[in-house]
DNA sequence: CTGAAAGCGCTAACAT
DNA sequence: ATGTTAGCGCTTTCAG
């Protein structure tokens, strides 16, 4: 039989408070903590964090939404979200919505029946909407109207960024090629800005921008490149849809970096200690993560948080670009 | 303020037993039902998980314990674990342990504490030790001496499917590289049943087996191949050691797979929709995710369980072999 | 500084 | 079939 905090305080010759305040960290005088400890030590005491949550209410844990962990891209910041709340003592409740607007709502369900004290979610539905907005959110890359916190990578910066590197790297004809949703989200700003640069450089910029979902993509790709001969310099929304339009270009007979240089986002890698899959802008996920952290820390306890936090990117050279 | 049974009890006008039994699913006059169902709705009332796994002693809840999310072997994992347990109504908390056994012990701890029903666990620490065995507990690829469930992959298979397919290929010289621990798993048997077939078929085979961690990695790449020069076929312990490889067989001015076949194991890929990395030998982890969610319901549920489930693996055909 | 006692919201056993 | 009631193990007043 698992032992309880009647039994401790009863081995160790003190009330129940007291053993509460022990366990809890409040002081009391050493003889006794001594006692207490001694007697916890003795009969493998542990509290029970379900009686603990119904008095104050409080689960320790985050729920973490992401369309799915299987994906370099959100199975790195898993981590990164993981490790600094495990550090805080908090747990992490996975949620992975595959991007189903139903699908969430079970999740925000499940998230209210058990006291999850915040949430960390990508997500592109209208999750704002179904979670009552007393449990504090923090979204990335997605704007809401409610005030729910957003983090995200600067894209601004990395659309400025991948035209500098691509033009200093002598490209003429630029490109941008990706998807979009009709969401207010940080991600347009990659596209947006890119364009800007481009335009303000003087510089022939191409776009194909796919609604999602997507159809037709090989032919679309490939009719793109045949209109757009003598692109250069391709910017793609991300890394894998990068991967994904060089293989439609292999089959065209160009060559990468030779005749068209490509610069992804993201900065996805297999793991930890493997390298990057090509010249990529970085979101610089780790900061992210623990910036998300930070603010669903302060938005629990009250304190003001920070609506939106803008992280800068950085520009790591692969294998797709020269030099 | 939320509303609790005792709200709809008084709303519905029945005694808070009967909501219970709506909520739980028991039958009640239909009349009642309604009632009771109507004065929820209107109430918005969510059960309260934690108060009820105070009283039946569970939390619905099944840990996952893996060496790092942030790999796509393990995230793959965790989705389809996640997929299933959700179809049952479980939650799952995620325990990035990064094969240290400090951290391991720390979330066995929260583990206890947070009524967790089951751990599914890929873990090569002893951490039978810790986790009392009165928690079901599932793992994957780890033999256990106690009487824990264990699901894997058909190494066996796996290792002499490799050395067929590379025979079939016309290799002549054969070589196995990859790593080991000592603590007895299935992971060791694509090893030996891979030399095993090589040397039944009186074919020429060598190994480069390192020890944990690794170390002079590429040194001793280098010094392999050039001692064993005619190696044409390979079989590497896994996809992204098999990657590491090719890197080094690159810079030794071997071509992949002309000069030389590679056969990978885990059958790893970037996400669901992508392509596998290279010729591997799959591990089919939708099946293992399945199986190994229903052991842990069997044990939780006290029903028997089998013991070790050794489920097929499947030759995926890539680009680093030929034809 | 510490013991006693009141509940948190629910389930399950017991009545009716 | 349903109302009533006793706790589950803990935190938190309230006294002392």
């Amino acid at each position: 039989m698992k032992a309880t905090m009647k039994d401790v305080a009863k081995l160790a010759g003190v009330g129940v408070g007291t053993v509460s305040r022990v366990i809890n960290g409040v002081r009391v005088k050493d003889g006794t903590l001594e006692k207490v400890n001694r007697a916890i030590e003795e009969l493998g005491y542990e509290p029970d964090i379900y009686a603990r949550g119904m008095k104050t209410n409080r689960s320790n844990t985050i729920a973490l939404i992401v369309p799915t962990i299987w994906h370099p891209f959100f199975s790195e910041f898993g981590f990164h979200v993981e490790k600094e709340l495990k550090a805080l003592g908090y747990k992490i409740f996975l949620c992975n919505s595959t991007g189903d607007p139903e699908v969430e709502d079970e999740y925000i369900q499940m998230i209210k029946q058990n006291k999850v004290d915040g949430i960390i979610g990508i997500t592109y539905t209208d999750i704002d909407k179904s979670v009552s907005s007393d449990i504090p959110f923090v979204s990335i890359d997605r704007h809401f109207t409610s005030k729910v916190a957003i983090v995200a990578a600067d894209s601004k910066q990395g659309g400025e960024m991948a035209f500098d590197e691509l033009n200093k790297r002598g490209c003429q004809h630029f490109a941008f090629m990706g998807t979009h949703q009709d969401k207010e989200s940080e991600t347009k700003n990659r596209r947006i800005y890119f364009e800007k640069a481009a335009i303000a450089a003087g510089k022939k910029v191409s776009i194909l921008d796919f609604e999602e979902p997507l159809v037709d993509f090989e032919e679309r790709v490939r009719e793109f490149f045949i209109e757009n001969d003598t692109i250069d310099g391709l910017f793609a929304i991300n890394d894998f849809f990068g991967l994904n339009v060089m293989r439609e270009l292999e089959k065209l007979g160009k060559r990468v970096p030779e005749d068209i240089q490509i610069i992804g986002f993201d900065g996805v890698k297999l793991s930890e200690e493997r390298d990057y899959l090509m010249t990529t802008i970085r979101q610089p996920l780790e900061s992210m993560a623990k910036v998300a952290v930070e603010q669903i820390m302060n938005a629990i306890n009250g304190e003001p948080i920070a609506y939106k936090t803008i992280i800068p990117v950085t520009f790591i050279e692969g294998w797709t670009t020269i030099n």
